[in-house]
DNA sequence: GCGACAG
DNA sequence: ATCTTGTCGC
């Protein structure tokens, strides 16, 4: 195969075999157990808006005891690679890795709105761009992609788990306003710490606070460019 | 063939 | 995700 085009990220010439194997390969190098600095001090968040083929990526970074922003950042990005359920990296991961990538500071952990592990092979767009980066993420999303459903949690801050064998991928999570959110680890994070930071960042929103900010940041980033 | 299907 | 006004609910 083709590697260098793959690194061109011309992902949109290649098989749904050849992504499937960029996945399987690349998700060796998931790890599931806490490898980021405790206790948290930052939490950072990127959350995409699109406009016809262009997208916002957004990214704002927070102080984790009063989630007051430290940091917020903007970048915009063509888009070259369809929607396609099991296959995001694809489409959101180079315009969320270039953001990153020019971060000064790093966050201890980063939430993207996408699944991680819970993922047909157990390689989310959450946990590509965390093996990408080689920094922690969190997986959240906001309807069921892939697992069992065992039971809906119906009060604020239960957390009911998403599984997959009789294994668990991930967890379901009711905030306080709306529906269940999913959250799964991404890379270098336990299901445990993922539940647990994922509901001590939710507030008066169905988002965590993080990504609820950079997820406004791009929205609002988007009607700026519609008038300019 | 039918249903499920992140953003 | 996005197209979209007023409207129902916390």
């Amino acid at each position: 195969m083709a590697l260098d085009k793959v690194n061109n990220q011309k992902y949109q010439m290649l098989t749904r075999e050849e992504l499937i194997n960029i996945q399987n390969n690349l998700s060796r190098d998931l790890i599931i157990t806490d490898l980021f600095a405790k206790p948290i001090r930052k939490i950072g968040a990127v959350d995409l808006s699109f406009i016809k083929d262009h997208v916002i990526a957004a990214y704002v970074c927070v102080n984790y005891e009063n989630f007051e922003i430290i940091e917020k950042k903007t970048a915009l990005t063509r888009l070259d690679f369809p929607y396609w359920p099991g296959f995001l990296w694809f489409r959101e991961g180079p315009p969320i890795v270039k953001i990153i990538k020019s971060l000064d500071v790093l966050p201890d952990v980063f939430m993207i709105n996408a699944h991680g592990l819970a993922h047909p092979r157990r390689f989310g767009c959450a946990s590509h761009v965390g093996v990408k980066i080689q920094n922690p993420t969190i997986g959240i999303a906001g309807s069921k992609l892939f697992g069992e459903v065992i039971k809906i949690p119906r009060k604020f801050g239960d957390a009911e788990p998403l599984k997959s064998n009789h294994e668990t991928i991930g967890y379901i999570i009711k905030p306080k306003i709306g529906q269940p959110i999913y959250v799964s680890p991404g890379h270098m994070i336990s299901l445990e710490s993922t539940v647990k930071i994922t509901i001590n960042c939710l507030r008066n929103h169905r988002l965590p606070e993080p990504l609820y900010l950079s997820h406004r940041l791009a929205e609002s980033r988007k009607i700026i460019h519609s008038m300019s």
